[in-house]
DNA sequence: GTGGTTCTGAAACAATATCTTCAATGTTGG
DNA sequence: CCAACATTGAAGATATTGTTTCAGAACCAC
């Protein structure tokens, strides 16, 4: 790209476009930016410069690196595009990928997406979802997650999420022939997280009867069809997951599951909070991870 | 009207409504802010008075006048003014779980991962995007796939998709002590995808220089801030991952994943179409799963 | 580790922006 | 026409913003 054609790009194109050769703390004023875009850059320096967290040269030397002159330069050119967007009555057309045609699958995807989402919002009970919560926050019950051939790795992320928040928590193998011993370690109260989506598996089937008659609590995340396991369990999530593409979106669920964890993390904060603590000092010990942001 | 009142209004109201006690001066001044509203006022006093032709003093007369306490009150009105026009009325003050309150933790994180899809998507090139995607669907290449403590359940979730579609995919262990076995099968012209989020790995850095030496094509899916990976990655996919959770977000880095995967289909649907016709029958031999729908 | 390099923000400084004062000008009512 | 009052902007005073400098911190390559 030539300078020339630098000069007409707007504000957010340039921090895009130079987004890989920005710093740290660049970085974090440049999402700021972005964040509440154009408003944030409306303000003063000092004012921009604080709601990100930097300090106000880094503000000056940003702007310089986008190719304006200084602060207010950049300003201007905020308010020019501004005024070109406002008078522009054409830009109602909701796209999500500013840049994309419409027809481009990163806005067909969204679009579906969102709507999975909202369906999924206004089917869902909250004293359902709440009821979930309590159960998983309650320590007294030892929790085991299991996932299918596609859904594993959602249960994978479940588990390494609530193992973080409480002890007890262990994650059944993903060969179903050992099956057997696993259940053979539950008893009554135990929990048993069950994620099974369309081409929904016989074994897992199998599987929940045979706990169920074990008094376990079953809490099962599926697809808005339903796996069959539904019949065994307390608690079920259904989630959209149809998108235009060969295969089931696990976006969704992939929220849904968040959430849980999320609100599972505020019912117990003192203990998660503490293991956390534990947990970081863990792993700056054994240096595994590097202190960037 | 009462004092109260008058605080709520925008400031083209509180000019409107005074318009008949302004002087000739003042009203010269209130026409050409509302002339380009609201983008004329927030420049300098200066350049507003002198676009309007008037003095300095006038304006900020005007400004007491119409209950603020000076030029720069006025002026963070019009910014929060702007701000409530501009942002999307699609995640405003919208309840995405009907029957839960505002402040259930169902909506407030649907409304920050609405927020984080956006900005996500706002700021990714379709261009680049299209690029990782012939990449990927390029079978000359051997596409590797790598993940960190908390993103690898991502990158196995990508592992098992790729796979379905195409051969030559190979999903690197998680433990780091066996990368430098997996780095002597990498040559020139293979694919990494490797994922990265905060607190980003140490480990997964020098893995990365190490194979970038190699020349193979590295591509990243990270989170806002960009790993450090970043430096040596052809192309990189920056995801917002920011919720009310003491944990980062995966449900963007999911809907990038799932549309990458969906266009890689779209890209190379012969051989896909193919290979999971194939795939269908081998799951039937084995009765591993049952069908349903 | 270590030495060189880059990045960052505190503080000093410079440049503007905003407000205040006040004299000139206009306006009104007699 | 004139006095009393209102309006206006030039100029200076003040406050704030924006820039530069620089020393310490963080990072990187060895």
């Amino acid at each position: 790209m030539t300078k020339q054609d630098q000069q007409n790009l707007t504000v957010a194109q340039r921090i895009q476009n130079r987004f890989d050769s920005l710093t740290r703390a660049e970085r974090q004023l440049a999402n700021a930016m972005l964040d509440n875009y154009p408003v944030s850059g409306l303000g003063s320096i000092t004012a921009l410069a604080e709601n990100s967290g930097v300090s106000t040269p880094t503000v000056a030397r940003m702007a310089r690196k986008l190719g304006f002159g200084g602060f207010p330069e950049l300003q201007k050119a905020l308010r020019g595009e501004l005024e070109a967007t406002i008078s522009n009555p054409i830009s109602k057309h909701e796209r999500w990928a500013e840049n994309a045609p419409d027809t481009h699958i990163l806005n067909q995807f969204a679009e579906k997406v969102i709507e999975n989402l909202r369906q999924t919002l206004k089917q869902q009970d909250p004293d359902d979802f709440d009821a979930i919560v309590k159960v998983l926050a309650d320590r007294s019950r030892v929790i085991h997650v299991v996932g299918g051939r596609i859904s594993h790795s959602l249960a994978s992320y479940f588990y390494t999420h609530m193992q973080m928040m409480r002890g007890d928590v262990l994650q059944v193998e993903r060969n179903s022939n050992s099956w057997p011993h696993y259940v053979l370690n539950m008893k009554q109260g135990d929990v048993v997280v069950i994620f099974d989506v369309r081409r929904y598996e016989h074994d897992l089937l199998r599987f929940a009867k045979m706990i169920a008659a074990r008094g376990v609590e079953i809490v099962l995340f599926t697809d808005q069809w339903g796996s069959p396991v539904a019949k065994f369990a307390s608690h079920t999530i259904y989630s959209r997951i149809e998108v235009p593409s060969a295969w089931d979106s696990s976006v969704v669920t992939m929220f849904i599951l968040e959430s849980v964890i999320a609100a599972v993390q505020n019912e117990t904060w003192e203990e998660t909070n503490e293991r956390m603590t534990e947990l970081e000092e863990l792993f700056e010990k054994t240096k595994l991870f590097k202190k960037f942001v």
